[in-house]
DNA sequence: TCTGGGGTCCTAGGACCC
DNA sequence: TCTGGGGTCCTAGGACCC
């Protein structure tokens, strides 16, 4: 047999966002690098040297500070626009290798090679990496399969792998490489699950692939059933080559500093909107439904916690920043107490539709509805062309003392020249 | 002192109807 | 006074993903 019917690579970017940081600042590469959450709160991305110096995935800075400054492991800042901008780069270099593309995540995409000779494939993959790091810098790993959860699990080995590719079509190696996956890094097994197979004996991905269907379509749902089912290489989970809308926005962050005033929390909450509002009608897209929600640190328990949220829904569809700031402050005084130490706040924008559905309300109660829609376009059009938040409303505040703590930005900007990487001949 | 942000999907249970 | 069974729709909360 020369062809299989499935075959499905799963493309992943190695250590993606210090792969972007050393991108541009080449002094870093082979050295321990870290990449920092929003608020510098936890470790969001590692290269290889710091994992080794034992930093683990999302643990706070604060509780590796110590390592860090012991082995002089750089710092970032997250700088979110500039790995959304490689993104792209990356993306836009592996359509050419297959139009069929499910871009999964920021960092990896799903590619549907079924047009390859399952004896090319493997040099394919080769190919495919070869090229992604010359045309755009980035380190790749590539897991070959049937199915989608099984390049999952071919490429957690071939990141580990010097190769880079591990191809699982035709091979006699699935079972020896699914014993070597462990039952909580298999893709679709969360904590949860992940407690219910260890206390039922399941512990590698191997083992959970010889569980007969019954046993697990009696004890877990449906989600737990096709992860099995794919392991045995029945494809179950297929390629979403559509990118489809987003049905709910959320923009929400943690605070710099603990908020404790009204005053405060409504600036945050009017940015917050705002931000969103200028997000959905980027995507030409209309809410029905707003949500606010305010929370202090669930982490410190020498203090009261106190967390709510509340939801309007709109009298009509809309995108009209002004009139979905005017909702949400409704809404957050209602749930807003005094005493408290607030650590974030955000909103959810939900029941996202297309504006082509969206019916004229003859009720609306904005009034020269018209002139709104003019007005927000040329707000988009202003913060677009020279930066976020360049043109806002006065609500929105201007010293934002709340605002989140950058301290190890690289402060990179890939549409600012002087900061390109200069190539030596 | 300091603990991210943005999504999707599934399910159980309530409300309502005939 | 006795008091059924089945269906749909909606929503909140949980689990999972990166």
């Amino acid at each position: 047999m020369i062809y299989s019917k499935n075959k499905i690579a799963l493309v992943d970017c190695n250590s993606f966002y210090v792969s972007c940081e050393r991108l541009f600042n080449p002094s870093i590469i082979k050295k321990p690098v870290v990449v920092l959450s929003n608020n510098d709160g936890c470790v969001i991305s590692r290269s290889t040297e710091a994992k080794l110096l034992g930093i683990k995935m999302g643990e706070p800075y604060f509780k590796v500070e110590k390592i860090v400054k012991k082995n002089d492991i750089k710092v970032f800042s997250s700088n979110y626009s500039l790995y959304g901008d490689i993104s792209r780069r990356v993306m836009k270099t592996l359509k050419q290798f297959s139009p069929q593309i499910e871009i999964y995540s920021i960092d990896e995409a799903f590619l549907n090679l079924s047009s390859i000779k399952d004896d090319d494939l493997l040099e394919f993959g080769n190919q495919i990496r070869k090229i992604v790091l010359k045309w755009t810098g980035i380190p790749t790993s590539i897991g070959i399969a049937s199915t989608k959860t099984l390049s999952k699990a071919a490429n957690h080995i071939a990141k580990k792998e010097k190769s880079g590719v591990i191809n699982l079509i035709n091979s006699k190696e699935i079972d020896k490489i699914l014993e070597k996956i462990k039952i909580n890094d298999v893709w679709g097994v969360g904590r949860q699950l992940t407690k219910f197979y260890i206390k039922n004996k399941i512990n590698t991905a191997y083992q959970l692939k010889n569980m007969s269907n019954n046993w697990i379509k009696k004890n877990t749902n449906v989600f737990g059933s096709r992860t099995a089912m794919e392991l045995k290489g029945v494809s179950c989970i297929s390629l979403e080559v559509h990118q489809e809308k987003r049905k709910n926005c959320c923009v929400s962050r943690s605070f710099g500093n603990k908020v404790t005033r009204l005053e405060e929390l409504k600036e945050a909450i009017t940015t917050h909107c705002l931000n969103a509002a200028e997000k959905i009608r980027i995507d030409g897209q209309t809410t029905k439904k707003i949500t606010v929600f305010i929370r202090t640190s669930p982490f410190q328990k020498d203090r009261n916690y106190y967390a709510n949220a509340k939801d309007v829904d709109l009298p009509f569809e809309t995108n009209d920043s002004i009139e979905l700031v005017k909702q949400a402050l409704i809404v957050l005084k209602c749930i807003y107490k005094n005493g408290y130490r607030y650590q974030k706040a955000g909103i959810i924008l939900s029941g996202l539709k297309d504006i082509n559905i969206y019916k004229k309300n003859l009720f609306s109660t904005i009034s020269n509805e018209e002139k709104r829609g003019k007005l927000m376009k040329a707000i988009d059009y202003t913060n677009i062309k020279y930066g976020r938040n360049a043109l806002s409303i006065a609500q929105a505040g201007l010293k934002k003392k709340w605002n989140i703590k950058r301290q190890h930005s690289s402060k990179i900007d890939t549409a600012c020249f002087e900061l390109l990487p200069a190539v030596r001949a």
